[in-house]
DNA sequence: TTCAGAATTGGGAGCGCTCCCAAAAATTAT
DNA sequence: ATAATTTTTGGGAGCGCTCCCAATTCTGAA
């Protein structure tokens, strides 16, 4: 039971408080004899230090929390934020830190939050997951009060923010630059809303690769999904009318989606209707459907967050750190690109 | 900025620390004249009281974890644990308590959180979702630290430890004999592991019901999956060669691998082979299939499991405290009810 | 008007650590 | 051998709260 204090175990080691406390925290400065002395008691006492206490003194909690605003109801229905949490709370035990969860949906349930988030003694740092719009309140609280704050993706404003990102425009023109090279020329895309960063940044991307390639922009082979499976159904429906011939989504789920209404009307993938997805979640692979995909290393992702993060807490937060990591085509079944050759 | 203490706030307010800290925690005996001046204070320098402090001196942190062990894997292929979590989070949101993560997927992952979670000063009290064999070392070792825990699902031994769960067997029964009701007579399942309680009580419930109809019992007809998607896909390939009229799937995400196999084995759902399935979560309505499937509260369920552990925190954890959650048949397409009759 | 009793307020002690500095012990140089 | 360093050890102060008890102020009944 580890209602034992520091100072019991000195008394148990026959030395003092601080001596007790340097081995704990292995510090130097105390000699082979003492320390294996004190290790000694502590091992058969099971005693761990008090972490309030301990927070207390250091002004340290070696807790950070992840805040998941506005996207409660994504966190059930795309697999991305359960693969991001995986991420983030494996690179915290790593690096021995605690990891507080906060699910914000509601501007109510921010308002409650965000005392216990931006107070220090809780929380030396906090990671926020962002790219929507109703995002940017919290993260410029957090800013205010000064808090140690990683973004996790792009954010709108806000550009003294550390953030760490992918280049979502120069991946959504990879994948559209390759449905291109297939010989695709009718390309549609679902997109993610246009309140969100990654939504607007992957049709940047496709824009782009269609202009480059001199392909007319047709307005009705653009769907504005919401990065669910039945949005990018229902996305695929008002989309067929206009006869795609290759569709790039902007999330996996979404491909799903969509593909299910393909299979529906009747139609065949990647004969008729070719598709490319992005995320790469293990969905994309295990389904009925081998995507053909953007691969976003998401775990990676969390743990690079947590990474600059720490250095935040430990160095100072400015300047701002930012990071862009790679993704990759991951050519699988459905972009057609083995019956194309 | 919080770098205010409760010293601070009483100066400018004319008060003592004491004062404050009733002020604070809503206290009474307090007069409404001196609260005011207060809590003008309190407002106007956007003072928090110290997080550290507050526990060390009062012994409680108001933060309660959770812990996902042996399920890391799981915590992405199956919906079920984003569910839970959300339920979990919400709750203790409401509660006014924060959430504390704790991914455990290895032996190594378990020591490195155990001393974490056990000492007080960070955790007023523990989460487990179990329900695993290899769970139960971290129970027990809970168990003797003496800590306020709630198992989330029904543990394999310490009947001395507070759980909640819903009725597996009887769901399971339930569905089954929905099944038989249709006249379905070669009906296989896909259980779960047999390392798990689920696994366990769900094939229980399935074999209770065809044994109540005198349905003789054809191991070729069952078989065990993992929870996840390929899992069912894998399972079902072995079960169609027994030729099964129906099946009972003991998650959503396996029944949903298994209706893939089906599919691309020529087969038609629920005319060749019916189907139900096991927790309701969103994925059953949206999919292309129509699921029907035993509906359990994940939400609900994880909001109980933070009211029972606040009330063990609250007023002690003896006796334990067992509750079991109702669940609900939920008839859609997959099961062909529409068909039969 | 006076005084018991209730309501309010203040301050000390303490929660269990860390951090700093001074004291003691061990080591090395003279 | 002694002096000058260096290494190790101990203890005080303090982190910012809560909790208890005593001091003060306010009631209203005698």
């Amino acid at each position: 039971m580890s209602d034992l204090t520091l100072e019991d175990i000195a008394r148990q080691a026959g030395v003092s408080r601080s001596t007790v406390s340097r081995v704990v925290n292995g510090q130097p400065n105390v000699s082979d004899k003492v320390r294996n002395r004190v290790l000694d008691v502590i091992q058969n006492t099971g005693f761990h230090p008090n972490a309030a206490a301990r927070t207390l003194a250091s002004q340290r909690s070696w807790t950070l929390g992840l805040l998941l605003p506005h996207s409660v109801s994504f966190f059930f229905t795309d697999p991305y934020y359960p693969h991001l949490t995986k991420g983030i709370a494996q690179a915290c035990n790593q690096y021995d830190y605690t990891l507080a969860l906060f699910l914000v949906g509601t501007k109510e349930d921010e308002d409650k939050i965000f005392p216990r988030v931006s107070r220090k003694g809780l929380l030396d740092g906090v990671i926020v997951q962002s790219g929507h719009h109703g995002d940017q309140s919290i993260i410029g609280r957090l800013v205010d009060a000064n808090m140690p704050l990683v973004v996790a993706g792009r954010p709108f404003r806000f550009d003294n923010v550390s953030y760490i990102d992918i280049d979502n425009i120069q991946a959504a023109y990879s994948a559209v630059r390759h449905l291109i090279g297939l010989g695709y020329r009718r390309i549609g895309t679902i997109s993610g809303p246009v309140s969100s960063t990654v939504g607007i940044d992957r049709k940047e991307g496709y824009l782009k690769a269609l202009a480059e390639s001199s392909i007319p922009f047709d307005e009705s082979l653009v769907a504005e999904g919401d990065f669910t499976e039945s949005g990018g159904y229902a996305a695929m429906q008002s989309l067929l009318p206009a006869g795609p011939d290759a569709v790039f989504a902007a999330s996996d789920i979404m491909a799903l989606g969509a593909i299910r209404a393909v299979r529906e009307a009747g139609l065949r993938v990647p004969e008729d209707v070719a598709f490319v997805g992005f995320d790469d979640l293990p969905l994309a692979a295990l389904s009925n459907v081998q995507l053909t995909t953007v691969h976003q290393p998401v775990v990676q992702f969390g743990i690079k967050a947590v990474e600059v993060l720490i250095d935040l807490v430990e160095n100072g937060i400015a300047p701002p750190r930012h990071v862009i990591m790679d993704t990759e085509l991951v050519v699988r079944g459905t972009c057609g690109a083995s019956l194309r050759r």
